[in-house]
DNA sequence: ATGTTTATTATGTCTACACATAAGGAGTCG
DNA sequence: CGACTCCTTATGTGTAGACATAATAAACAT
């Protein structure tokens, strides 16, 4: 019995539509539609392919969210100029982030304290004068060796139980994400100087190019938490396509 | 006559895919329907919301994409514990980027030269040894002041046409897409300290954090180029969702 | 108690058909 | 010639029904 590699649709006679999507791409990326080629109608395509329509629609319709074509009513489907224009990351929780690689997790509390939120943080989080804040850093290692530095901020007035919560044993992440809905999340990637902070729980020297994810989050309009994530020397973060 | 605002969807009786997902999602985010949470079988939610199980199934596919729910056979439904893991980042080409903005946008080729592959490079794209690649330096502005600076490999073997073109008019980019398909990308975000070329043209201090962007394009198992973007200060990359 | 088979079930997807809607283009009128 | 209206057309979406498939759970055998 020949072991045949499958690609998961073998048996049926049907078209599928990832059948489709696959020979669509094809034809765009090394067949004969280059960019600004405009494609026959779903209809006329669905006759050639051998399916229904609605299967080329979702075809089409998905081949048109990875950034390949253009689609607009009347006007037909057209091969995008520049393709792909956007790139998805995975933003997964620390934790599965180093237990993918095959290291052992961990986690420490360095600093929690509750005080009034600074006048920078108030300003960025839109908060009351003399809002109360929770300031806690934590560490998150990968194989003992320091992964990432959080520094995060939870806006006591719209989270009381953040005042109560414990954050010695677990990250307030996973607290967080299980506690709190979100409405809205601000996502920034930038370049930091490393500070002091950095300095003594990652392995920087002061003023080195550090990598950090900035995440602000709001529920109902009232800011929520802001974080800081700081990665030690080198990261990187990757997506490919 | 009130003034309503509507979602768009007014006229018809039938229930639209897209006021059933903004239902999910709203019941997900501020309703019953908490982290964890196993949703009814579609047949039983259709049925609730008065719609087929094809519209059903296209809101539930649709609210799972956007990273809140999980969906396996037989197992159902299930609300995420950590709801919208992957971050959707735009990545327009530097003109439409800068243009978007209301500036001005500038260019301005700085170097360029046909050199043998240094070995660093070899080994990151995979090149034979003694190949040939185009070096670009250029530099983009938004209202006169410089935004980004790109350091850009192309594989003369791969491409021989990009030895004859000219680059000091218009960016390699626009040429690149406009010429290449391509079927592999990575992309990468990372910070780096400011070497000497990056303090020459951008307003950077050596040893400064920079925030970078790298991307290798490959063609059939070819490797086509490498650029590198270098941002300017303070620059940050945003989502919001 | 543990491993294996079988039935059940929720999601995944295809089909054929109908109507909705946006937008290009032709025709009309000043 | 320009502005307007109306028609045509390609995509967008909803429906009902059927079969496919993965994965759990139950029944069974070891």
């Amino acid at each position: 019995m020949p072991d045949i590699a499958r690609t998961g649709t073998a048996k049926t006679e049907t078209t599928t539509f990832r059948e489709v999507m696959a020979e669509i791409v094809q034809r765009i990326t090394e067949g004969p539609w280059g960019p600004g080629t405009l494609l026959p109608g779903e209809v006329e395509l669905a006759e050639a392919f051998g399916c229904s329509r609605t299967t080329m629609n979702r075809a089409l319709r998905e081949v048109s969210e990875l950034g390949f074509l253009d689609r607009k009513r009347k006007a037909g489907t057209r091969v995008r100029m520049a393709p792909i224009r956007q790139a998805r990351f995975e933003m997964p929780v620390v934790r599965a982030e180093i237990e993918k690689t095959g290291a052992v997790y961990g986690y420490q509390l360095v600093s929690s304290a509750v005080v009034v939120a600074p006048d920078w943080l108030r300003l960025r989080m839109g908060l009351k004068a003399r809002a109360h804040v929770v300031h806690l850093l934590c560490l998150h290692f990968a194989d003992g060796v320091a992964f990432q530095l959080e520094d995060r901020w939870i806006n006591a007035g719209a989270l009381p139980q953040a005042l109560q919560q414990d954050f010695t044993e677990s990250g307030p992440n996973e607290w967080l994400v299980a506690t709190v809905p979100f409405s809205e999340v601000e996502i920034s990637f930038l370049a930091q100087a490393a500070d002091a902070g950095m300095v003594a729980h990652l392995d920087h020297a002061l003023g080195d190019p550090v990598f950090c994810v900035e995440r602000a989050t709001w529920w109902q309009n009232a800011a929520v938490t802001l974080v800081t994530l700081a990665h030690r020397r080198g990261y990187r973060m990757t997506t490919r396509y």
